[in-house]
DNA sequence: TTTTAATTTGCAGCTATTGCTAGCTAACAA
DNA sequence: TTGTTAGCTAGCAATAGCTGCAAATTAAAA
Protein backbone atom coordinates (compact mmCIF):
# COMPACT_ATOMS: atom_id res chain seq x y z
CA UNK A 1 0.00 0.00 0.00
CA UNK A 2 0.92 3.27 -0.88
CA UNK A 3 0.93 6.23 1.32
CA UNK A 4 -0.64 9.41 0.78
CA UNK A 5 2.72 11.14 -0.22
CA UNK A 6 3.53 8.67 -2.22
CA UNK A 7 0.44 9.25 -3.95
CA UNK A 8 0.35 12.95 -4.03
CA UNK A 9 4.13 12.32 -6.42
CA UNK A 10 2.16 9.87 -8.06
CA UNK A 11 -0.47 12.01 -9.03
CA UNK A 12 1.81 15.28 -9.91
CA UNK A 13 4.37 13.04 -12.20
CA UNK A 14 0.90 12.31 -14.26
CA UNK A 15 -0.47 15.89 -13.90
CA UNK A 16 -3.63 14.54 -11.87
CA UNK A 17 -4.89 16.46 -9.45
CA UNK A 18 -4.49 15.66 -6.01
CA UNK A 19 -8.46 16.36 -5.19
CA UNK A 20 -10.07 15.52 -1.92
CA UNK A 21 -12.39 13.04 -4.31
CA UNK A 22 -9.15 10.77 -4.86
CA UNK A 23 -7.33 11.18 -1.63
CA UNK A 24 -10.78 10.35 0.22
CA UNK A 25 -11.14 6.83 -1.92
CA UNK A 26 -7.90 5.73 -2.02
CA UNK A 27 -7.92 5.85 1.68
CA UNK A 28 -11.25 4.34 1.75
CA UNK A 29 -10.15 1.56 -0.24
CA UNK A 30 -7.13 0.62 1.30
CA UNK A 31 -9.42 0.07 4.60
CA UNK A 32 -11.30 -1.84 3.13
CA UNK A 33 -10.41 -6.00 2.14
CA UNK A 34 -14.07 -7.05 1.39
CA UNK A 35 -13.77 -6.12 -2.63
CA UNK A 36 -16.16 -3.73 -2.33
CA UNK A 37 -18.26 -2.42 -5.38
CA UNK A 38 -18.18 0.99 -7.16
CA UNK A 39 -21.77 1.38 -5.32
CA UNK A 40 -21.18 0.49 -1.65
CA UNK A 41 -17.90 2.59 -1.74
CA UNK A 42 -20.38 5.04 -2.95
CA UNK A 43 -22.25 4.91 0.52
CA UNK A 44 -19.43 4.78 2.39
CA UNK A 45 -17.77 7.96 0.93
CA UNK A 46 -20.94 9.78 1.04
CA UNK A 47 -20.87 9.78 4.71
CA UNK A 48 -17.65 11.50 4.81
CA UNK A 49 -18.15 13.51 1.91
CA UNK A 50 -21.96 14.47 1.34
CA UNK A 51 -22.80 15.27 -2.14
CA UNK A 52 -20.01 12.81 -3.56
CA UNK A 53 -21.09 11.51 -6.92
CA UNK A 54 -21.70 7.94 -7.95
CA UNK A 55 -19.85 9.52 -11.20
CA UNK A 56 -16.83 10.27 -9.66
CA UNK A 57 -16.73 7.14 -7.72
CA UNK A 58 -16.61 5.35 -11.33
CA UNK A 59 -14.18 7.61 -12.72
CA UNK A 60 -11.70 7.68 -10.05
CA UNK A 61 -11.61 3.55 -9.56
CA UNK A 62 -11.16 3.44 -13.14
CA UNK A 63 -7.93 5.86 -12.70
CA UNK A 64 -6.46 4.20 -9.98
CA UNK A 65 -7.23 0.73 -11.59
CA UNK A 66 -5.16 2.12 -15.03
CA UNK A 67 -2.85 3.30 -12.71
CA UNK A 68 -2.07 0.11 -11.25
CA UNK A 69 -2.96 1.29 -7.98
CA UNK A 70 -5.82 -1.29 -7.57
CA UNK A 71 -7.62 -4.25 -9.46
CA UNK A 72 -10.90 -4.78 -11.14
CA UNK A 73 -11.89 -7.88 -9.93
CA UNK A 74 -14.93 -9.41 -12.21
CA UNK A 75 -16.21 -12.64 -10.88
CA UNK A 76 -19.40 -13.02 -13.61
CA UNK A 77 -21.68 -11.95 -10.91
CA UNK A 78 -23.34 -8.17 -10.21
CA UNK A 79 -20.74 -5.78 -10.47
CA UNK A 80 -17.29 -5.29 -10.45
CA UNK A 81 -15.26 -5.22 -7.43
CA UNK A 82 -12.19 -3.12 -6.59
CA UNK A 83 -9.21 -4.67 -4.84
CA UNK A 84 -6.49 -2.54 -3.58
CA UNK A 85 -4.19 -5.94 -3.19
CA UNK A 86 -2.64 -5.94 -6.46
CA UNK A 87 -0.22 -8.48 -5.68
CA UNK A 88 -0.31 -11.71 -6.97
CA UNK A 89 -3.44 -13.71 -5.91
CA UNK A 90 -6.88 -15.49 -6.90
CA UNK A 91 -10.58 -15.83 -4.80
CA UNK A 92 -12.90 -17.21 -3.62
CA UNK A 93 -16.93 -16.29 -4.00
CA UNK A 94 -19.33 -17.43 -1.98
CA UNK A 95 -22.52 -18.37 -4.40
CA UNK A 96 -24.84 -17.30 -1.32
CA UNK A 97 -23.85 -14.23 0.54
CA UNK A 98 -21.69 -13.13 -2.50
CA UNK A 99 -18.52 -12.06 -0.31
CA UNK A 100 -15.35 -12.46 -1.93
CA UNK A 101 -12.34 -13.78 0.08
CA UNK A 102 -8.69 -13.66 -1.15
CA UNK A 103 -7.06 -17.45 -2.50
CA UNK A 104 -3.91 -18.24 -2.38
CA UNK A 105 -2.73 -21.12 -4.91
CA UNK A 106 -0.61 -23.44 -4.13
CA UNK A 107 0.43 -24.33 -8.15
CA UNK A 108 -0.30 -22.35 -10.59
CA UNK A 109 -2.12 -23.57 -13.52
CA UNK A 110 -0.17 -23.79 -16.49
CA UNK A 111 -2.26 -24.77 -20.69
CA UNK A 112 -1.47 -28.18 -21.87
CA UNK A 113 0.58 -28.05 -24.62
CA UNK A 114 -2.25 -28.64 -27.27
CA UNK A 115 -3.67 -25.17 -26.23
CA UNK A 116 -1.17 -23.09 -25.10
CA UNK A 117 0.64 -22.88 -28.68
CA UNK A 118 -0.39 -19.20 -30.31
CA UNK A 119 -1.75 -17.58 -27.18
CA UNK A 120 0.27 -14.87 -25.69
CA UNK A 121 -0.94 -14.84 -22.40
CA UNK A 122 -0.70 -12.09 -20.08
CA UNK A 123 -2.92 -12.83 -16.95
CA UNK A 124 -4.35 -15.88 -15.01
CA UNK A 125 -7.15 -15.72 -13.11
CA UNK A 126 -8.65 -18.61 -10.77
CA UNK A 127 -12.26 -18.00 -9.50
CA UNK A 128 -13.31 -20.83 -6.77
CA UNK A 129 -16.76 -20.63 -6.79
CA UNK A 130 -18.94 -22.15 -3.45
CA UNK A 131 -19.97 -21.38 0.35
CA UNK A 132 -18.04 -19.27 2.56
CA UNK A 133 -18.20 -21.06 6.35
CA UNK A 134 -20.97 -18.71 7.57
CA UNK A 135 -23.07 -19.75 4.62
CA UNK A 136 -22.28 -23.26 4.96
CA UNK A 137 -22.95 -23.32 8.64
CA UNK A 138 -26.79 -21.55 7.95
CA UNK A 139 -27.58 -23.92 5.44
CA UNK A 140 -26.25 -27.22 8.01
CA UNK A 141 -29.03 -25.22 10.62
CA UNK A 142 -31.89 -25.13 8.32
CA UNK A 143 -31.20 -28.66 6.46
CA UNK A 144 -29.07 -31.14 8.82
CA UNK A 145 -28.62 -33.95 6.38
CA UNK A 146 -27.34 -31.92 3.21
CA UNK A 147 -23.74 -31.76 2.91
CA UNK A 148 -21.32 -29.54 0.39
CA UNK A 149 -20.10 -31.22 -2.36
CA UNK A 150 -16.44 -30.56 -1.71
CA UNK A 151 -14.79 -29.54 1.55
CA UNK A 152 -11.08 -27.60 0.72
CA UNK A 153 -9.69 -29.22 3.53
CA UNK A 154 -6.74 -30.11 1.72
CA UNK B 1 -23.56 -34.14 -27.72
CA UNK B 2 -26.90 -35.49 -27.61
CA UNK B 3 -28.29 -36.47 -30.17
CA UNK B 4 -32.08 -34.80 -31.21
CA UNK B 5 -34.13 -37.70 -30.53
CA UNK B 6 -32.24 -37.95 -27.12
CA UNK B 7 -32.90 -34.57 -26.82
CA UNK B 8 -36.71 -34.86 -27.02
CA UNK B 9 -37.29 -37.83 -24.42
CA UNK B 10 -35.35 -35.43 -22.30
CA UNK B 11 -37.50 -32.81 -22.76
CA UNK B 12 -40.90 -34.97 -22.06
CA UNK B 13 -39.38 -36.10 -19.08
CA UNK B 14 -39.30 -32.55 -17.62
CA UNK B 15 -43.05 -31.93 -19.28
CA UNK B 16 -41.40 -29.25 -21.58
CA UNK B 17 -42.46 -28.78 -25.38
CA UNK B 18 -40.28 -29.83 -27.87
CA UNK B 19 -40.86 -26.17 -29.62
CA UNK B 20 -39.02 -25.54 -32.98
CA UNK B 21 -37.48 -22.36 -31.12
CA UNK B 22 -35.72 -25.02 -28.44
CA UNK B 23 -35.11 -27.72 -31.37
CA UNK B 24 -33.15 -25.19 -33.72
CA UNK B 25 -31.20 -22.95 -30.77
CA UNK B 26 -30.31 -26.66 -29.54
CA UNK B 27 -28.66 -27.71 -32.68
CA UNK B 28 -27.59 -23.98 -33.47
CA UNK B 29 -25.67 -24.16 -30.24
CA UNK B 30 -23.87 -27.80 -31.26
CA UNK B 31 -22.62 -26.80 -34.57
CA UNK B 32 -20.98 -23.54 -32.86
CA UNK B 33 -17.78 -23.44 -30.77
CA UNK B 34 -17.05 -20.23 -30.27
CA UNK B 35 -18.96 -19.69 -26.66
CA UNK B 36 -21.90 -17.45 -28.68
CA UNK B 37 -23.53 -14.70 -26.87
CA UNK B 38 -27.47 -14.53 -26.74
CA UNK B 39 -27.41 -11.81 -29.25
CA UNK B 40 -25.27 -13.70 -31.91
CA UNK B 41 -27.36 -16.76 -31.81
CA UNK B 42 -30.46 -14.87 -32.03
CA UNK B 43 -29.02 -13.15 -35.13
CA UNK B 44 -28.09 -16.43 -36.37
CA UNK B 45 -31.49 -17.80 -35.46
CA UNK B 46 -33.39 -15.14 -37.26
CA UNK B 47 -32.24 -16.06 -40.24
CA UNK B 48 -33.41 -19.88 -39.64
CA UNK B 49 -36.40 -18.79 -38.07
CA UNK B 50 -37.49 -14.74 -38.60
CA UNK B 51 -39.18 -13.39 -36.20
CA UNK B 52 -38.24 -15.66 -33.31
CA UNK B 53 -37.88 -13.19 -30.61
CA UNK B 54 -34.01 -12.37 -28.29
CA UNK B 55 -36.55 -13.39 -25.00
CA UNK B 56 -36.80 -16.62 -26.27
CA UNK B 57 -33.32 -17.22 -26.81
CA UNK B 58 -32.37 -16.09 -23.45
CA UNK B 59 -34.80 -18.05 -22.02
CA UNK B 60 -33.73 -21.23 -23.98
CA UNK B 61 -30.76 -21.04 -22.95
CA UNK B 62 -31.37 -20.48 -19.38
CA UNK B 63 -33.38 -23.46 -19.19
CA UNK B 64 -30.57 -25.53 -21.05
CA UNK B 65 -27.98 -24.57 -18.85
CA UNK B 66 -30.35 -25.44 -15.93
CA UNK B 67 -30.73 -28.81 -17.51
CA UNK B 68 -27.12 -29.11 -17.66
CA UNK B 69 -27.24 -29.34 -21.06
CA UNK B 70 -25.00 -26.15 -21.93
CA UNK B 71 -22.64 -23.90 -19.69
CA UNK B 72 -23.03 -20.46 -19.33
CA UNK B 73 -19.33 -19.06 -19.27
CA UNK B 74 -18.72 -15.57 -18.38
CA UNK B 75 -15.12 -14.14 -18.55
CA UNK B 76 -16.12 -10.65 -17.56
CA UNK B 77 -15.94 -8.88 -20.27
CA UNK B 78 -19.37 -7.91 -21.48
CA UNK B 79 -21.98 -10.51 -22.22
CA UNK B 80 -22.69 -14.19 -21.18
CA UNK B 81 -21.58 -16.98 -23.35
CA UNK B 82 -22.63 -20.03 -24.19
CA UNK B 83 -20.88 -23.49 -24.15
CA UNK B 84 -22.24 -26.37 -25.83
CA UNK B 85 -18.91 -28.21 -24.40
CA UNK B 86 -19.99 -29.39 -20.49
CA UNK B 87 -16.88 -31.00 -19.97
CA UNK B 88 -13.97 -30.50 -17.56
CA UNK B 89 -12.32 -27.57 -19.36
CA UNK B 90 -11.08 -23.95 -19.15
CA UNK B 91 -11.01 -20.64 -21.41
CA UNK B 92 -8.38 -18.30 -23.05
CA UNK B 93 -10.06 -14.98 -23.82
CA UNK B 94 -8.08 -12.57 -26.59
CA UNK B 95 -8.70 -9.04 -24.64
CA UNK B 96 -8.28 -7.62 -28.64
CA UNK B 97 -10.69 -9.56 -30.29
CA UNK B 98 -12.85 -11.11 -27.20
CA UNK B 99 -12.76 -14.24 -28.74
CA UNK B 100 -12.51 -17.53 -26.77
CA UNK B 101 -10.90 -20.85 -26.72
CA UNK B 102 -11.22 -24.14 -24.67
CA UNK B 103 -8.40 -24.66 -22.52
CA UNK B 104 -6.97 -28.11 -20.77
CA UNK B 105 -4.99 -27.48 -18.20
CA UNK B 106 -2.25 -29.43 -16.32
CA UNK B 107 -2.53 -28.96 -13.01
CA UNK B 108 -5.39 -28.37 -11.11
CA UNK B 109 -5.36 -25.19 -9.08
CA UNK B 110 -5.36 -25.82 -5.37
CA UNK B 111 -6.23 -23.29 -2.50
CA UNK B 112 -3.12 -22.88 -0.07
CA UNK B 113 -3.97 -24.38 3.34
CA UNK B 114 -4.36 -20.48 4.97
CA UNK B 115 -7.11 -19.51 3.15
CA UNK B 116 -8.59 -23.33 2.17
CA UNK B 117 -10.47 -23.64 5.39
CA UNK B 118 -13.80 -23.10 6.18
CA UNK B 119 -14.56 -23.13 2.07
CA UNK B 120 -16.61 -25.42 0.68
CA UNK B 121 -15.44 -25.08 -3.27
CA UNK B 122 -18.18 -26.31 -5.96
CA UNK B 123 -16.48 -25.42 -9.00
CA UNK B 124 -13.17 -23.41 -9.75
CA UNK B 125 -12.50 -21.66 -13.41
CA UNK B 126 -9.72 -20.74 -14.55
CA UNK B 127 -9.27 -17.77 -17.40
CA UNK B 128 -6.56 -16.89 -19.38
CA UNK B 129 -6.29 -13.40 -20.50
CA UNK B 130 -4.32 -12.52 -23.41
CA UNK B 131 -3.89 -12.17 -26.68
CA UNK B 132 -5.06 -14.72 -29.59
CA UNK B 133 -2.56 -15.71 -31.96
CA UNK B 134 -4.21 -13.84 -35.13
CA UNK B 135 -4.25 -10.81 -32.99
CA UNK B 136 -0.51 -11.11 -32.15
CA UNK B 137 0.04 -11.13 -35.80
CA UNK B 138 -2.01 -8.09 -36.99
CA UNK B 139 -0.57 -6.10 -34.90
CA UNK B 140 3.20 -7.29 -35.62
CA UNK B 141 2.31 -6.68 -39.30
CA UNK B 142 0.61 -3.03 -38.56
CA UNK B 143 3.33 -1.61 -36.80
CA UNK B 144 6.78 -3.26 -36.62
CA UNK B 145 8.52 -2.43 -34.04
CA UNK B 146 6.53 0.39 -32.71
CA UNK B 147 5.16 0.45 -29.41
CA UNK B 148 2.58 3.37 -30.26
CA UNK B 149 -0.90 2.93 -29.19
CA UNK B 150 -2.44 5.48 -31.24
CA UNK B 151 -2.33 4.76 -35.08
CA UNK B 152 -5.30 6.94 -36.34
CA UNK B 153 -3.40 10.50 -36.19
CA UNK B 154 -2.22 11.17 -39.53
C1' DT C 1 -61.15 -32.64 -31.83
C1' DT C 2 -60.99 -30.31 -27.38
C1' DT C 3 -58.55 -28.94 -23.50
C1' DT C 4 -54.93 -27.19 -21.04
C1' DA C 5 -50.56 -26.41 -19.41
C1' DA C 6 -46.47 -24.83 -21.34
C1' DT C 7 -44.39 -21.50 -24.32
C1' DT C 8 -43.45 -17.49 -26.99
C1' DT C 9 -43.40 -12.76 -27.71
C1' DG C 10 -43.18 -7.87 -26.96
C1' DC C 11 -42.37 -4.60 -24.06
C1' DA C 12 -41.51 -2.41 -19.70
C1' DG C 13 -38.18 -2.15 -16.28
C1' DC C 14 -33.83 -2.95 -14.03
C1' DT C 15 -28.67 -2.89 -12.83
C1' DA C 16 -24.29 -1.49 -13.73
C1' DT C 17 -21.84 1.44 -16.23
C1' DT C 18 -20.31 5.01 -19.61
C1' DG C 19 -20.86 9.56 -22.50
C1' DC C 20 -21.34 14.22 -22.32
C1' DT C 21 -20.58 18.81 -20.69
C1' DA C 22 -21.37 22.97 -17.91
C1' DG C 23 -19.42 24.69 -14.22
C1' DC C 24 -15.73 24.24 -10.58
C1' DT C 25 -10.96 24.06 -8.63
C1' DA C 26 -6.05 22.57 -7.75
C1' DA C 27 -1.89 23.91 -9.17
C1' DC C 28 1.20 26.72 -11.15
C1' DA C 29 2.78 31.36 -12.75
C1' DA C 30 3.15 36.14 -12.20
C1' DT D 1 -2.23 37.35 -3.78
C1' DT D 2 -4.38 36.94 -7.84
C1' DG D 3 -5.06 35.12 -12.39
C1' DT D 4 -4.98 31.50 -15.57
C1' DT D 5 -6.10 27.22 -17.08
C1' DA D 6 -5.70 22.25 -17.54
C1' DG D 7 -7.87 19.06 -15.33
C1' DC D 8 -11.85 17.61 -12.49
C1' DT D 9 -16.58 16.83 -10.63
C1' DA D 10 -21.47 16.38 -10.72
C1' DG D 11 -25.51 15.38 -12.84
C1' DC D 12 -28.13 13.50 -16.01
C1' DA D 13 -28.88 11.07 -20.38
C1' DA D 14 -27.90 7.00 -22.64
C1' DT D 15 -26.33 2.32 -23.16
C1' DA D 16 -25.71 -2.94 -22.74
C1' DG D 17 -27.40 -6.88 -21.16
C1' DC D 18 -30.64 -8.86 -19.10
C1' DT D 19 -35.16 -10.19 -16.36
C1' DG D 20 -40.37 -9.67 -15.11
C1' DC D 21 -44.78 -9.72 -16.73
C1' DA D 22 -48.98 -11.01 -19.11
C1' DA D 23 -51.57 -11.60 -23.33
C1' DA D 24 -51.61 -14.50 -27.30
C1' DT D 25 -50.18 -18.85 -29.11
C1' DT D 26 -49.29 -23.78 -29.42
C1' DA D 27 -47.60 -28.73 -28.36
C1' DA D 28 -49.42 -32.47 -26.84
C1' DA D 29 -52.40 -35.08 -23.59
C1' DA D 30 -57.17 -36.54 -23.31
MN1 LIG E 1 -8.43 -9.76 -3.69
MN1 LIG F 1 -15.62 -23.80 -23.65
ZN1 LIG G 1 -21.39 -16.69 2.14
ZN1 LIG H 1 -7.84 -12.09 -30.86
Amino acid sequence: MRSPSELAQVFRDKHLKLTPQRQLLFSLLHQNPSHPTAESLYEIASKQMPGISLRTIYQTLGELAEMGELQLVDVGIGATRFDPNIGDHHHFVCESCRAIHDVDILTAPKMSLRNGGGFAVDEVGVIFRGRCNRCNHKQQVRSPGSQAKNKASN
